[in-house]
DNA sequence: CCGGATGATTGACG
DNA sequence: CGTCAATCATCCGG
């Protein structure tokens, strides 16, 4: 398209070819009653510099675009567009997409998962990042959080950006300001199990780093907003100030407007999303518990099997034993729910494993009750770990329950 | 480094 | 909701 226009410009209607009523129109339009020739020349200029306009410098054609808006054939120009413009709208225009809007929604786009993200990955913390490895599913619907790119592009897709939200709600990024961190908090002690009460200092670094991410989240979202805004208002006053020279209808500006406000609600959907994922990167670090997962101390399991074994029959522990057994091994109930159903299930499997264990904790019950009435008699030898049942009551039967 | 031990998680079930 | 059964991820002793 560089070389061309001058070849156009010496005809004047030839011009805007595909348009032949166009310079019979400006005829009509002008009404005029000077001389053929000159009114001829005056219409080949306006359209040549329509049609060279772009080529010039900002200044140069600011000055021309000044010259054509004060021009006398103006007001007849301008209907004739307007007139070519309804008809061939319905045509083009469908997919028309203004280019620079579209740079700037993908720049945007590409920054904020960059942010995002790189606030999740804590600083000097040596842990690879691995969260695909073992699944942590949260409450918020099925972690798939990570297939959503690339697929939202045209549409929103309500349900997953309800989904988003729903996270975020939860995990207290998005809720109010600071109750929303406490709902993280007891979010977190739900999470990790039970009663977080202990090991809160653990949490702190993480509720430090969620915070962090909330506060990302946040200023980035209210950029957008601003970003929206002054971007609307820019465009609405671009097409205002160009409706003056080419016609613009209002249906056209509203779409513009539209369109504007889709793209940046998926910019807001990526930030989400990436703010999703950030949380999960930084629970599957700090509170998936299998990550760091330390052994009982050995009173602690002493205290579990003594309770295990001296209730083979029944070896379900009501929650207030459970609690009272939590806080005797300095540990949260669930956690000894957790011991109760592993022990219950692995002395089933294999009872023969477990006899040798059976017979120190019957014997270490015994000893104790025996503390208690004095009576030293049977309990005296717990080295015959043989089967045959020599000692009382292996007979767990798993089928037993509390009514 | 390997394999068993062990605490935690998950899905099914009632 | 609590439990079971399977499984995961880590720990730990040899």
């Amino acid at each position: 398209m560089d070389e061309q226009p001058r070849l156009m410009h010496s005809h004047a209607g030839v011009g805007m070819a595909g348009h032949p009523g166009l310079s019979q129109h400006l005829q009509d339009g002008a009404g005029g009653t000077e001389g053929e020739g000159g009114r001829k020349q005056d219409i080949g200029d306006i359209l040549q510099q329509i049609m060279t306009i772009t080529d010039q410098s900002l200044d140069e054609a600011q000055a021309r675009k000044h010259a054509l808006n004060c021009h006398r054939m103006k007001p007849a120009l301008f209907n004739v567009l307007c007139e070519i413009k309804e008809k061939t709208e319905l045509k083009e225009a469908r997919s028309r997409k203004c280019p620079s809007l579209f740079f700037l929604v993908t720049r945007i786009q590409s920054c904020v998962r960059h942010k995002v993200l790189s606030s999740a990955s804590t600083s000097g913390n040596p842990v690879t990042p691995q969260p695909t490895h073992h699944r942590p599913k949260f409450g918020w619907g099925e972690g798939k959080v990570l297939s959503i790119r690339g697929a939202q592009e045209e549409e929103p897709t309500d349900p997953q950006l309800m989904r988003l939200d729903n996270m975020l709600l939860a995990e207290g990024v998005a809720g109010p300001e600071k109750g929303g961190g406490s709902a993280a908090a007891a979010a977190a002690a739900a999470a990790s199990g039970g009663a977080g009460s202990d090991n809160s200092v653990e949490h702190s670094d993480y509720r430090a780093k969620l915070s962090q991410i909330r506060q990302i989240y946040h200023t980035e979202l209210e950029k957008y907003e601003q970003a929206c805004n002054e971007f609307t208002t820019h465009v609405m006053n671009l097409l205002r100030e160009q409706s003056r020279t080419r016609p613009i209808s209002p249906k056209e500006i509203e779409r513009m407007v539209s369109i504007i406000h889709r793209k940046f609600s998926s910019i807001q959907m990526q930030l989400k999303q990436s703010t999703c994922e950030a949380v999960m990167i930084l629970r599957s670090r700090f509170l998936d518990a299998r990550r760091k997962r330390r052994n009982f101390n050995k009173q602690a399991t002493e205290i579990l099997n003594e309770y295990f074994y001296s209730h083979l029959s029944n070896p379900y522990p009501s929650e207030e034993a459970k609690e009272e057994l939590a806080k005797k091994c300095g540990i949260t109930v669930s956690q000894v729910s957790n011991w109760f159903g592993n022990k219950r299930i692995r002395y089933k499997k294999n009872i023969g494993k477990f006899q040798e264990e059976a017979n120190i904790y019957a014997a270490k019950t015994a000893v104790t009750a025996t503390n208690v009435s004095a009576h030293g008699s049977q309990a005296n030898s717990p080295s015959t770990p043989n089967s045959a049942g020599g000692y009382p009551s292996p007979c767990y039967q798993p089928d037993r329950r509390i009514q």
